[in-house]
DNA sequence: TATGAAACACACTGAGT
DNA sequence: ACTCAGTGTGTTTCATA
C-alpha cells in the first residue's frame, strides 16, 4: 500500500473534494464540511501538501483580459539532434505557457498565447530552425480543465 | 480602451504579479506588497474577479497520487456528422480532464489520465466509433503550465 | 477610490484525552 | 490523532475624506 493510499482515507477524500469545489475556503469552513475540528483539518492539509497529493495552488487569469485573445497549439517534430534546442527555445518564449514532451513523430506539443495572428509567423520561424511545426488554433474547450475523480474508497 | 485595460493600472499589475507568485497570500499580505490598505486591496481583488480578469482559483492535485500515473494526449478526427457525439462522449468520461476544439484535420485534442495502459484500448474504442484517433503518451513537461507576462504598462 | 477603527472570523498553539 | 480553549492575526464593514 502506497503512502498516498494511506493518505486517502474517507475524510481526506471529503477534504479534497471540498477543496476542489472551493479552493479558497478557510480551514474552519473546510473543517465544518468535513466534520472535524479546524486544527485536525489543518494538520491533514499540511500532510497532503507534504506528501505531494496537493501539488500547488493557482490563480487563473484570463489570457483575453491580459491582451492575448488567441490561443494556439503547436506540435514540433525536431530535426536530428535539435531536441534540446527546442526545449530551451520554448522555455525562453513567454507566450509559450506549456510545452510537453510526447511520444510519436512530433516530439513536442506546446501552447502559445498571441496578441494577434501577426505574431504567429515570427514565433513559428524560431522553431522552424530546429524542426517542422504543425499549428492549430484553439477554438473552444468542450471540456475545460477539470479535476479527476477521487478514488472514493470506503476504507478509513 | 477596454474595460480590462482600465483595470490593469500599475497597482493591479503589482497585485496580480503578487498573486501569481503566492496565490494563497492573505489580503493583508498582498496589501503590504502592493502598498495599499487591506480594504482597498480587497476591493481591487473583487473587481478583478467580477471583470473576469481573475477567472478562478485552483488547487492542483497530483494525478499520480490519486492513482493515475499515465497521462496521454489524444487527437480525434471525427467522421462526418459525429462531432457533437464526440463532445458528449468526452464530457462523459471522467478520465478526460481537458478537451479542446482545434482547427485542422483533427478537430479535437484531449487529455486523459489512466490508472494503467490497459485502460487505453477501452477508452480509444469509445472514440473510434465516431472517428479516427491519434494517441501520444505524455513523457515530461519542459515547460509546465506557467503564467503569461503581464502587460507591465506604465500608465496608472 | 482610498483610509482607519471596530467588530467579527479565522489561524495557530498548547494542554488534555 | 483528535478536541477544546486561548491568543494573536486577518477579514470585513462602515464612516470619512
Amino acid at each position: 500500500m502506497t503512502i498516498s493510499k494511506l493518505l486517502l482515507d474517507s475524510r481526506n477524500q471529503k477534504l479534497l473534494a471540498a477543496l476542489l469545489k472551493t479552493p479558497r475556503a478557510s480551514v474552519t469552513d473546510l473543517a465544518r464540511r468535513v466534520g472535524l475540528s479546524a486544527p485536525a483539518t489543518r494538520e491533514r492539509l499540511v500532510r497532503l501538501e507534504e506528501a505531494g497529493v496537493i501539488k500547488g495552488w493557482r490563480v487563473e487569469l484570463d489570457p483575453k483580459a491580459l491582451g492575448y485573445p488567441i490561443s494556439i497549439l503547436v506540435r514540433v517534430r525536431p530535426m536530428p539532434g535539435q531536441l534540446p534546442k527546442i526545449i530551451k527555445l520554448a522555455q525562453s518564449i513567454p507566450q509559450v505557457t506549456e510545452c510537453h514532451r510526447i511520444t510519436g513523430e512530433d516530439c513536442f506539443l506546446m501552447r502559445l498565447h498571441l496578441r494577434s495572428l501577426d505574431e504567429l509567423d515570427g514565433l513559428l520561424d524560431k522553431f522552424l530552425v530546429y524542426g517542422q511545426t504543425t499549428t492549430s488554433i484553439l477554438q473552444s474547450s468542450p471540456v475545460p480543465p477539470r479535476a479527476l475523480p477521487l478514488p472514493n474508497q470506503s476504507t478509513g
